[in-house]
DNA sequence: ACCTGAACACCGTTCAAGT
DNA sequence: ACCTGAACACCGTTCAAGT
């Protein structure tokens, strides 16, 4: 029995990593454990990841990233695709039809790994997939209107918003609703509101099409 | 000598916490590291907070947090005064300016602690503090004509706001702009837009209106 | 090329003990 | 009450070695 060639590989090593964060959080998320889930020493990993964990969380940040991944290799356990065009490359449809597929996707792909979030604050993925995508937003910016900053500036904000809704819809559902008591009379409008609770869905399509309308020049 | 009764405490453990982060990296905050640069044993600390790491990390969510930190015993670095009415309590300007400053003050401790980000994903300050704040938000908001849900909405896109847009700021000032080199033919856009620079005190006050504007009624 | 095994310098936390 | 010291069960990573 040869122990060697385990069929160990970068894409089985994220897919297993993302695995462990999603079932057991970040912080358990170790190379020894990691290992043991891909029945490989943990030091097989390094052969992939030579550069270590640090490596490997930024693949892991690409990966999520990357929502159009989905039309060749993935064993993955999510859909990713939007509604039927399975073809990639040219889309057809209206710059802000593109925006609001792509806002929705990656949402969907960042509260799906919600406890990978840390990661990206400190990292942002330097792939092709990523080029891809800024090019995507430029493009319909573009599309629309916008031109030279503007377009920069715009993709800023639709980024921007997109992280700040996901962050505050974890760090909600995060906290449960404090005890009417805590609230006293010191705080009345926090107690009148106390507990009122928002459809996170809604919420998000309504802020991203005010969002969207108000960047057309 | 007695080696105990060190002048240990809760808020000289988190400034030298946070001393160390902003210093060194939050994955270099160890409760040996912070033991030694307080001049103690790491086991001093579970004195003060007896569940451990976890317990410092929400304690330093909490002060970050609390903008309105300064009054009275901080011996902090750093200036957390408005413009100049050092007074506690009531506020008599106009509800957007209570937010703006609002806004601006809690950008800036977020930017002054960026390596301590990583901790707000999963974490909310349940502390006195924090209600206050939120106070702050709902009163400013139904004073701008809001009722119900709708304040809670709109609090809820103001901290939104202040978090994607600080966060995509580290994000951008993490990653060298790409080589145009890796930039080809198939990406003309973000060939096109490629080093340009936003100022990013003047993008997040611009957006900051932008919101405000579109949240009142 | 791909993986193992032992080793090093760390971690967080518990627990009994000191004053 | 407040802190120490030793100990336990882990970490990430290096390095030489196996196939």
């Amino acid at each position: 029995m040869s122990r060697n060639n385990a069929g160990l590989s970068a894409e089985r090593i994220i897919t297993e990593a993302l695995r462990i964060i999603d079932g057991q959080g970040l912080r358990r998320l170790t190379m020894r454990r990691l290992g043991d889930a891909l029945e490989v020493e943990a030091m097989a990993i390094y052969h992939h990841f030579p550069l270590g964990k640090e490596q490997l969380f930024e693949a892991l940040v690409a990966y999520i990233s990357d929502v159009s991944r989905g039309a060749s290799g993935g064993d993955g356990d999510e859909a990713q695709e939007s509604t039927e065009d399975d073809g990639e490359g040219a889309d057809d449809s209206s710059w802000d039809r593109r925006l609001r597929d792509w806002a929705m996707d990656y949402r969907r792909a960042l509260l799906d790994h919600a406890q990978a979030l840390p990661l990206f604050i400190h990292r942002r993925p330097d792939t092709e997939a990523a080029l891809r995508t800024r090019e995507l937003h430029y493009a319909a910016f573009a599309e629309a209107g916008l031109s030279g900053a503007d377009v920069v500036q715009a993709a800023a904000a639709l980024d921007s918003y997109v992280t700040g809704a996901v962050i505050h819809e974890v760090r909600a559902n995060g906290l449960p609703a404090r005890e009417p008591a805590a609230i006293d009379g010191r705080f009345p409008h926090a107690a009148a509101l106390n507990g009122v609770e928002l459809d996170p869905e809604r919420r998000f399509t309504d802020g991203l099409d005010a969002l969207l309308g108000s960047l057309r020049p």
